[in-house]
DNA sequence: CACAATCTTATTGCGCGCAATTTGCTTAAG
DNA sequence: CTTAAGCAAATTGCGCGCAATAAGATTGTG
């Protein structure tokens, strides 16, 4: 109708990647509530998965989650029995976080889902993805981009 | 160096979207501090700023945010004097929310952190920004396909 | 009018994200 | 050996997201 010269939300590169973000999650939920995953625990069962007994910083740095996010998160996955954490030996303040045979179990049948969206979403699915390989770049370049205000 | 045909997260257009979305975030957050707002507090004076005493349900719909996650922000925005909230006269169940004076000053000054990002990021945000379009079909198709999990 | 069904918002509870701080361990320097 | 500096993970506190539920207002039906 009218148009006061505001920026509309609609049209924002941000606002439009955490509205998809949030539906992307939610679309997840149901594949994933079945396995008794969340979906950043989702991810942490990939990238054991991919390859296990990674650090906590490792997985920090793998999944851009802080120790803040990753240690409740790693306890609630070892009280589900996904997961086993051991202090390393050689130094003990590092924590080593190992996949169960459980957790490999889920972590097989978690493999598929993203093969289930795709095929949930139809032609829609290949037009969209192209956007992952745009998206890896923005998340990249935003991570090591020095945040202008507080440069010099 | 072994490849032990699991999936790579890396490769994951979910994974590249959750994490792309949290970059942004961070990276809005040096801008948004001085302001006094969080990110969803920010999308929500740019959607009052656009189209001023809208209701919550409106609000939840424009951003896609339950009220369970709005209702509790609205009521931290009106305790820092950006927003006031209203019954509707005539339909009580109703709550119109409506930008204080501060509420568009601040939403004024909220305006250009966009050019500011995108100067920040620089050549590269040309590149990026074509996404916009491909991330507004995603949150789309994602909100009305239904779970095919439960269908049937 | 009575009263059930519906609608709108608010509340509760839990799991993130993340800044800030703390704890425990390791290493470096005197 | 001692002590300071640095590192890795955990904890605390707060603000989301969202499911589930509740509370209050309105509408529809008899």
């Amino acid at each position: 109708m009218f148009d006061n010269g505001a920026i509309k939300t609609e049209a924002m590169l941000c606002f439009n990647l955490y509205a998809a973000s949030l539906a992307m999650t939610r679309f997840y939920k149901p594949f994933l509530e079945p396995l008794g995953l969340t979906y950043p625990q989702y991810l942490v069962l990939l990238s054991l998965n991919q390859e296990d007994k990674q650090g906590v910083s490792k997985l920090s740095n793998e999944l851009q989650l802080d120790t803040g996010t990753l240690s409740p998160l790693l306890k609630r996955m070892e009280t589900t029995k996904l997961v086993k954490r051991l202090r390393q030996a050689d130094d003990e303040r590092r924590v080593l976080v190992e996949l169960t045979e459980l957790g490999r179990e889920i972590a097989a049948k978690a493999a598929c889902i993203p093969q289930c969206i795709a095929q949930s979403l139809g032609p829609n699915f290949e037009e969209i993805e192209p956007s992952r390989l745009l998206l890896a770049k923005l998340r990249k370049v935003l991570a090591k981009t020095v945040p202008p205000v507080l440069a010099k």
